[in-house]
RNA sequence: GGGGGAAUGUCCCGAGUGGCAAAGGGGGGGGACUGUAAAUCCCCUGGCGUACGCCUUCGCAGGUUCGAGUCCUGCUUCCCCCA
């Protein structure tokens, strides 16, 4: 049962020609009932940070695409599995958090989300859900004897989550053993109150996910089903999400929109068409034209790109602005207002302010000493002439046009302004 | 419970005869070349200071020593073997 085969539900057809299928579970019952009416689908979110980022993209497009298609997407947020604290990166005990602090970042998050799910109460509309509502009442004792009961430790012992840990003789907590049990109630959790008939994930939920067909088969004797994602690299192997600069948070109150349209700007040649089908709306056939794009000229389909992703989340005038700023920035090579702006006291600045320093607040050094690297490498600019003093004052003689332009390397830039 | 091993630059891996700000990678930053791409090459990568320099780092706490990542003692955590 290959899913090589052309599907027939136009979700599945456009969740392939798109590149966001990696493996199903039941490829061909799934067809069908997609193709039969309304299902509804659902992926999970962690509620660690008050914003979602880059790397959750293709999980919130395709619940788009659920939804473009005529089905319910179901948007889980781990408010249970979150106070537990996902123990997959334990390196530090990380301070757990509280309901307070995870009730905020899903309500920061949420905001996200309906930039591209329609939430309401329509059969097709989005919902979201808390897991912290089920898993919260769940018994020790009851859990054992509802769930634990469905799973041997002879088959959880063969996942990869479990397995691949205990061959690099890593030590695996109850507690982490315990999360592939978690999940799985709470896709049948989702079976019993909304219908939900598919989760989907990345390609390491995979048998998180199984976990939940298989106890929604056993428990309700009903089918359902599981799809992932390819992991996302760059073409050239690197993950998919960094930046110079950290995560990319999709609150513009964390990440500019500027920063955000960059970040698309400055994908690899290779992935540009890989990247417009998973993250924009555009059609097949356009996408195509771009993609023919040879040399240089593939610059004009990463503005495009850009401007298709930053319009989803950010709006038509935040992508149009930001476009401009990079237009104005990269190839007039003037400033704009909508680039990153750090205001100074105008008093400070007319006494005269060390470049390193200066450098270092506004956020282009983390230290005085790596400001000063950076001008000895010729990488720090002053209204873009490379500065290899970092040890010079700036004044308010610097100023031009009211701004004095800060550059760390060439796409770094920061304009000082005096209030 | 008994025995054996391990914790290193607060991103990761990882070398380290008592003189160590500590090899080498990866990752990251910058420069060159280009097209705000990739590949390649070069430089940088603990903090502060203009600077001879000062300060803080090798799981934690003590000790020996002119001097400790390195030796000793105790503790913590983890792994392996035996029970």
């Amino acid at each position: 049962m290959s899913a090589d085969q052309p599907f027939k539900s136009q979700f599945l057809q456009t969740m392939q020609e798109r590149g966001y299928i990696h493996q199903i579970t039941h490829p061909v019952e799934l067809d069908e009932a997609a193709g039969k009416g309304p299902i509804a689908a659902y992926i999970g979110f962690d509620a660690t940070a008050s914003s979602l980022h880059v790397g959750h993209m293709i999980q919130i497009m395709m619940l788009r695409r659920l939804q473009q298609a005529g089905h319910k997407p179901i948007v889980l947020m781990g408010g249970g599995t979150t106070k537990v604290g996902d123990p997959t990166f334990k390196d530090t005990q990380r301070p757990l958090l509280t309901d307070e602090q995870i009730k905020a970042n899903i309500d920061s998050m949420k905001v996200s989300f309906a930039r591209f799910l329609t939430f309401g109460d329509g059969p097709t509309d989005a919902v979201m859900v808390d897991n912290a509502d089920w898993l919260d009442k769940l018994g020790y004792v009851q859990f054992l004897r509802d769930y634990g009961v469905h799973f041997t430790i002879n088959r959880m012992l063969t996942f990869d989550s479990v397995k691949l840990r205990l061959e690099r003789e890593q030590p695996m907590t109850f507690l982490e053993f315990n999360y592939m049990l978690m999940q799985a109630t709470d896709f049948l959790e989702l079976e019993r109150t909304h219908g939900c008939v598919l989760q989907m994930g990345g390609s390491d939920q995979w048998g998180n996910i199984i976990n939940g067909v298989e106890l929604i088969r056993r428990v309700d004797q009903k089918p359902s089903f599981g799809l992932t994602t390819p992991l996302l690299s760059t073409a050239s192997g690197q993950k998919m999400g960094k930046t110079v600069g950290g995560a990319v948070w999709l609150n513009a109150d964390m990440r500019s929109p500027y920063d955000y349209w960059q970040f698309w700007r400055n994908t690899e040649d290779a992935d540009v068409g890989r990247f417009m089908k998973l993250f924009t709306d555009l059609s097949m056939e356009d996408i195509a034209r771009y993609e023919a794009m040879q040399g240089a000229d593939i610059n004009e389909a990463k503005k495009v790109l850009a401007n298709e992703a930053t319009r989803m989340l950010h709006g038509e005038e935040a992508a149009h602005a930001a476009a401009e700023a990079a237009r104005v920035a990269f190839e007039v090579g003037s400033v704009s207002g909508d680039m990153p702006t750090f205001e100074i006291p105008a008093a400070d600045l007319e006494a005269g302010v060390v470049l390193a320093a200066l450098a270092t607040d506004a956020g282009l050094a983390a230290s005085r000493g790596e400001a000063r690297r950076l001008a000895q490498g010729g990488g720090l600019r002053v209204n873009d002439a490379a500065e290899a003093d970092a040890n010079r004052t700036i004044t308010s003689a610097d100023l031009v046009d009211g701004v004095v332009k800060l550059a760390a390397g060439k796409k770094k830039i920061v304009l000082v302004k005096p209030v």
